[in-house]
DNA sequence: CTAAATTTACGTGTTTACACGTATTTCATA
DNA sequence: TATGAAATACGTGTAAACACGTAAATTTAG
């Protein structure tokens, strides 16, 4: 399959990072064609360079690892895309298939887990950390409920997210409190959350990421 | 002052961030004695080696970069502990002083502020990093607040934090509902709370950290 | 233009959170 | 042993969150 080397590119805006990551891969014999401290770089790297993997942080100043890989879709550029991150992002196994991200590595396991992630999408098999699979059906099923919801609802839970009440909500919205309150009820409805008084703030706390 | 370079050790659990701070300290020409995965191996490394300096990583498994210097004041080691790390964590600095850390860097800064911190920590001068001490103000008042709680009432927070209601609370340590209402009230006062319905729950879950 | 989906709104009732006061017991320690 | 802090618990009352049903206006799509 693979004869030759495969040129790569990485970025991360975290300094350490970037350097243990180049090291590592410089060391390994890989065909390293450059690195960025954050998004732009990276995709100017790609477009110029073009990699046959891009290496990317997630979290980047100016384009995240992911508006990247939406980017390089769109102008159909063959670039393998990989991404690195600490957390165990949960929405992010579906949009890697609709955007053709080939990897997803933990920072945590990424020295034992890099080689085998850049073996695999040299051959253009997919790698995934194993323990973002297990969090895979988990996903499904939340993220699937939160398409469900109609615009003024998503609208809703975001001033949930940010500790507003139902009336500051209304006020804000110039809309009746008890409107508001129906809102509440449907989305806690269509998101099969618990009925415990709270848990609808608690579910907007702890998935305020997805809502922006 | 330092006519010698600074024996040093760094821990970190993340290969990659290891891998970089240390190549980078080998490339700058100090004189880095070991380095660690884990807190405990960070801890052997300390007590045997006894460096002038140890780059410790907050989160790490099995100690933290603060137990270690807690350990280190404890058994009246020299070394001078740097902890380094992602978060920007607020109630940080007062430990610090406490606890005879040296120095506070975070990761995404670390390139540039690390030889300045080392330059300074061989000379007895500790180094914060600016972004940190840009958000002292607000620490003082909400951590000397939260040192003002009782234990019972801590115990009652992390359960807050933790999702439960009162009812909950109340059944998991055996006492009545009306106490940990109580409890709640109390917290509320003593933490300056806004007079919300759900201020306390949320205060719980943008803290949670300094509860555990 | 018509049908379906969405947004808006109210009524009624329950549960939970929180305020404020009071009072008893437990416990450390001076 | 005495004194005060902390933990325990209750009464009474208000406000907010949520359930469930109903229904009108509005928007969107076919």
């Amino acid at each position: 399959m693979s004869e030759t080397t495969p040129s790569i590119i990485i970025a991360d805006d975290h300094p350490l990072l970037l350097k243990g990551l180049s090291d590592f891969l410089i060391e390994k014999g890989y065909n390293l064609l450059g690195s960025g401290k954050d998004g732009r770089e990276a995709y100017n790297l790609i477009t110029q360079k073009k990699p046959d993997i891009a290496i990317l942080d997630i979290q980047m100043p100016y384009m995240s690892g992911l508006e990247i890989a939406q980017q390089c879709k769109a102008n159909a550029l063959e670039t393998k895309i990989v991404l690195i991150t600490l957390h165990k992002e949960k929405e992010l196994y579906q949009k890697a298939q609709e955007l053709n991200i080939f990897g997803y590595i933990l920072k945590e396991f990424a020295l034992e887990e890099i080689e085998t992630c850049i073996k695999n999408v040299t051959e253009g098999v997919p790698f995934f950390s194993e323990k973002i699979k297990e969090l895979i059906g988990v996903v499904f099923m939340e993220d699937c409920n939160l398409n469900t919801l109609t615009p003024s609802e998503k609208k809703i839970l975001k001033f949930i997210a940010q500790d507003k009440t139902n009336k500051e909500i209304a006020s804000q919205l110039f809309i009746s409190y008890r409107t508001v309150e129906k809102h509440r009820s449907n989305i806690i409805t269509k998101l099969n959350i618990e009925p415990k008084t709270n848990s609808l703030l608690i579910w907007a706390k702890e998935h305020h990421e997805k809502l922006l």
